[in-house]
DNA sequence: CGCAGAATTGATACATCTCAAGCTGGGTGG
DNA sequence: CCACCCAGCTTGAGATGTATCAATTCTGCG
């Protein structure tokens, strides 16, 4: 898993940081890049820390969280393969970084990827792409936290992961999906806003009226995500519409 | 106020997305854009609208917003001088756009300014930076909508406008603060996700704590900063600190 | 002066939090 | 193989913060 095996095989080739370069530029990151691994709940980096490199996600997912001096915390990120970590002129984290699965980053030095930046300006568009479409995530999330309800919001959550698996496995979106929750019920209270107890019964709640599955405590199956993102509070997308309720949270 | 002065003397010549322009790029953006303005609460887009520009905000305020087929709405960006609105890759605005006060927009046709950016690598950089700035300011947001009451939340926003004030007048942050509202309380409270009702009453709790004065409804006075912010729940910043607690919300 | 929109204030309803008590399932050691 | 244990999860009852609905009161402006 850890090994570096070569940029050409890699699983996110195509739609990471580097989807546009070319065979050589890709020889050049290769040369610059290494490869780290945390385990499961293991921190990254905590707020106020030195960032020593970017990165991008390869394999699990990353939280990024903000912790007031009571203890009250708000996720405020969470991100999976293809997603970018870190910015390049950052001196230090403005977050508490988490690997929240056993989580693989293939890492650059941070001086050294804003050479390559230079050097390679379409590391610079893309860049750009992935930041903007992380803000219109980071604002349909406000929508989520700012408007919704309890029951609205796990089901909003839900319906992310569903969506996501949904075009993971390229299912059509209107199937059955059954997807593991990666994690706990307090993990995904602090992305919501919500405290553990609210989202247990907002998910019991969701299972008895059919809306979901439990097969077990973490794995979850969606007969309709529709369906899902009507309890959402969400417009189901038209079939051939690229959906953007999808991108929210992550 | 309309008429289209030159870019040398703009206000926000070196601090916008053409900060990085030397005299003769700024020649050619200069032949490129058209100034538009509009009347305090006038929309200029509606969510879905196809957006023919991408600009810089010179002057005034505008709001992003989303609505739920149900009223409830949603701010989820604010934007200020010299804040850049809109995405050269995005067709569609995915939000509600509203001009809050009297607004100029320093404007460019969208694949124009696309073009653009591939002649001048630095409008490129330069958009980056602010996205993640932007990026930051959300996530910020987040952690207001998700954990806090809505006495802290009060407070943060005011917070923000406070410290952007004494930025703008580049006053100490210790100094009695002085700033008008420019909006109303219910944009407040839709920037906060609560009710108007409510944030009423709590501007009235802090008035009534001495935290703040009220000269007339839109008229604020913060004597003490730093009081603001420990009401907001955050830690007052260090003097010598670059503060991101006030990048919050804009 | 008087009006209309904005803001404040009050009383009640409701959603969610809090605190506390069980439950469940996977792992460990006897 | 079973009893135990522990962390994660679920369920319950009461407290709390905010929304809702309904009156006023303020404010700017014609």
């Amino acid at each position: 898993m850890l090994q570096a095996n070569s940029c050409r095989s890699c699983a996110i080739r195509h739609t990471g940081i580097c989807s546009g370069c070319g065979a050589n530029d890709l020889r050049l990151l290769e040369k610059a890049r290494y490869i780290r691994s945390y385990d499961a709940g293991q921190p990254i980096a905590w707020c106020g820390d030195r960032m020593e490199f970017v990165a991008s996600v390869m394999h699990g997912s990353v939280s990024l969280s903000q912790t007031m001096k009571d203890g009250r915390n708000q996720m405020v990120g969470l991100l999976m393969p293809p997603s970018f970590l870190g910015q390049p002129g950052q001196e230090s984290s403005p977050y508490d970084v988490v690997a929240v699965d056993y989580t693989v980053l293939c890492c650059f030095c941070r001086n050294q990827f804003g050479d390559l930046m230079k050097e390679f300006p379409h590391l610079t568009d893309r860049l750009l792409e992935m930041s903007l479409r992380e803000l219109d995530a980071a604002r349909q999330w406000l929508l989520v936290l700012g408007c919704k309800l309890a029951r609205e919001k796990t089901a909003s959550f839900l319906a992310v992961l569903a969506s996501r698996e949904a075009v993971a496995k390229a299912l059509p979106r209107t199937r059955r999906i059954a997807f593991d929750l990666t994690i706990s019920r307090e993990a995904i209270a602090a992305c919501l806003g919500l405290t553990m107890e609210t989202v247990s019964r907002q998910i019991t709640a969701l299972k008895n009226d059919g809306i979901i599955q439990l097969k077990s405590a973490r794995r979850i199956v969606v007969p309709d995500v529709n369906r899902l993102l009507r309890e959402a509070g969400d417009v189901p997308a038209a079939p051939d519409e690229g959906d953007r309720a999808i991108s929210a949270i992550a």
